[in-house]
DNA sequence: CCTGCTTCCGACCAGGCGGTCAGTGTCGCA
DNA sequence: TGCGACACTGACCGCCTGGTCGGAAGCAGG
């Protein structure tokens, strides 16, 4: 079966797409990044590999598993690749340091696959227009940047990048929803209150 | 029209579902944040308010302007709520605090309302099954936390919350997809290299 | 009683969806 | 030359989707 032939092209995106498989999950990969796992249909897959519909059914058993397959070859390969940039023999925080900005090389390198697999979804109307809404989201976004800068006019912060501390801040509130879990723990105030403490402290010691 | 009586109603969640909009706006919004937005037919809306479909038409003229109602409206009241829980007299780092947990207290309230127009998406594929892949999930946010505690060993970090930062961390560095664009600005590890010199040193002066 | 407005419903529609199937052409190998 | 394995296709299926439409209840004012 042709399927165990291609193991080794769990990927997409790096592929050279000269085998068929490697093909339909580079496509698939870049389709769900910008239309959605749903916004994406079988026969937009087939058109965009310049094939049948029908014979992504002979590689693959279901949408389902050309979405896993890519799903799962990059969570893996994110962890390799973070995991053999880091410096055997740096200190601590280089590593730390090593594993923040490994991380963001392969968000540039395999893109499509790191959308695909971390928000395959947002779906259309998250991006198409609604102008009114993106005022607010401004507005809020005004709002904190306003507050840093406020502080660091203080003399309370060092001259940090604004816009970058802003989004950072953001970040970590509204990366919150997909982890978080009611029942237990902290509430979110407290864990916003926490952040806010990492943020403001630093990791440095002393 | 009906639709004018219930401009008030934008919300759903905290709305005691007195009126239809209200109650629709509401299911709406817990649908949407657990299905996501094509995981919800119009049907399942309907469902969920005991009401005939017909009758959704009737209120809104359709499915993408329940979307649309449910995110402006979560988008403007999150800023509003925000906005009115800054301390007037506060220090600039007292506000930028609690900018952050009157966020998290938002999330908490509103949390369907919150999901739904943040990450109306995810859809079905993200959260089911995948036992393999959460396999390596895991050991990615393993590894994290066990270069964070290896930096607390060394003494080169203070003795933080060692889960909570792997998550701020993880946070800021998943979020980029949501605002980088890779035409002008920083590539993604410069921004990632930024995030640590924030997170490491902190936002305190001197 | 009638009239008119609003709320509400059931039946219906075209179209797109994921998925199937019978079959065709083309190889490499005996 | 024949044959099986494989890559591949187009027609097709049932289903579910968002959305429409004609009309039925309930209630107002006259």
């Amino acid at each position: 079966m042709a399927r165990a032939a291609a193991v080794k092209a769990v990927s997409g995106e790096m592929s050279d797409a000269s085998d068929r498989m490697g093909q339909i999950l580079s496509e698939s990969a870049r389709l769900f990044a910008t239309k959605g796992y749903d916004g994406t249909s079988m026969r937009d897959i087939a058109e965009a590999c310049g094939i049948s519909k029908s014979l992504l059914y002979h590689h693959f058993t279901d949408k389902d598993e050309i979405y896993a397959r890519i799903a799962l070859g990059s969570t893996q390969r994110l962890f390799e690749f973070v995991e053999e940039r880091l410096p055997e023999g740096g200190t601590p925080p280089e590593r730390v340091r090593a594993f923040m900005t490994a991380t963001g090389d392969y968000f540039q390198r395999y893109r499509s696959n790191w959308i695909a697999s971390t928000a395959a979804f947002w779906s259309d109307p998250e991006l198409r227009r609604h102008k009114e809404r993106m005022m607010w989201r401004d507005r809020y976004e005004g709002l904190i940047r306003r507050l840093i800068q406020d502080a660091i006019n203080s003399g309370d912060f060092r001259p940090v990048d604004v816009p970058l501390t802003g989004r950072l801040v953001l970040s970590s509130l509204n990366w919150m929803h997909r982890w978080y879990r009611p029942e237990k723990g902290l509430t979110p105030a407290q864990i916003a209150d926490s952040y806010y403490d990492l943020i403001f402290n630093g990791l440095k010691a002393e």
